[in-house]
DNA sequence: GCTTGACTTAGAGCGCGCTCTAAGTTGTAG
DNA sequence: CTACAACTTAGAGCGCGCTCTAAGTCAAGC
């Protein structure tokens, strides 16, 4: 049915479509190592695999927990230097956990808050608004 | 046993160390609309409230919500205009309330991958640290 | 009288994470 | 042959939320 699906080979624009992210960004993150420099066409063009999609998804999910743009290119950096990196980015992960549970419960608490406000300005607002009848 | 507790009124030095937030963040706050302009002694020193702390630290707890300084700007606005302006603020406390519990929501899911890559990386890590015994 | 230290202001500067611009190349369609 | 669209690069610019600087005021202690 599509060509781009049986070459299975993406172009930038394509990606941004996939991801949400922008060409910019796209670049940016190249730029700057948080993904290895892609395989090009017709030696300029970038050309995505259906692997660096899954890799790109997954920086967006270390960014939504909060992971700086440094901490994620340290760790694209273990990724590079293959298994023996890993019990360090296992310890970048165990430390990641214990601040995503952290900031959770954080909010948690917060969310507790802003609930009992909700309670509590709605039922002044009941009041006020039965007060004209009553009198 | 100490002077500043019978008089109820805080330097904002005072404030900053009650707070966590500097001294620098305090103006800020005040000069952008954030806090009400404090009451001066000697006419140019400000003197805080103990209910103003009470206000710094809501706002802190609206900040780690991820509300913008905008938002709570016009929230702050809000506030000051009395009972009248009850319902707009719990319409923003509500809307607060959603985004967050979506925030949650994906911290949690988010969470859950990083569980698992560290469950998986340290089967590997396990696997790796036995083969050398085995050969 | 002089120094020290805590405060004041207006406004400049900064780190982060993008986001955009300018100028150029390449490939395809008309 | 020309126009257009999609891409390329290096590097500048931007919005946010502080954070800091410079210059000045004021009160207390030596």
């Amino acid at each position: 049915m599509d060509m781009i699906n049986e070459q299975e080979l993406l172009t930038i624009s394509q990606v941004a479509d996939a991801t949400g992210l922008s060409v910019h960004t796209l670049r940016y993150y190249e730029r700057v190592g948080l993904i290895h420099p892609i395989d090009r066409a017709d030696n300029t063009h970038r050309r995505y695999t259906r692997d660096d999609i899954g890799w790109i998804e997954f920086l967006m999910k270390l960014r939504a927990t909060g992971m700086s743009i440094g901490d994620m290119q340290t760790y694209a950096e273990l990724q590079r230097g293959g298994d023996a990196t890993l019990p360090e980015r296992v310890e970048m992960l165990k430390q990641l956990q214990r601040d995503v549970e952290t900031h959770i419960a954080e909010l948690n608490a917060h969310l507790g808050l802003i609930r009992y406000k909700i309670e509590f300005y709605g039922g002044i607002i009941a009041v006020q608004g039965l007060e004209p009848q009553c009198k």
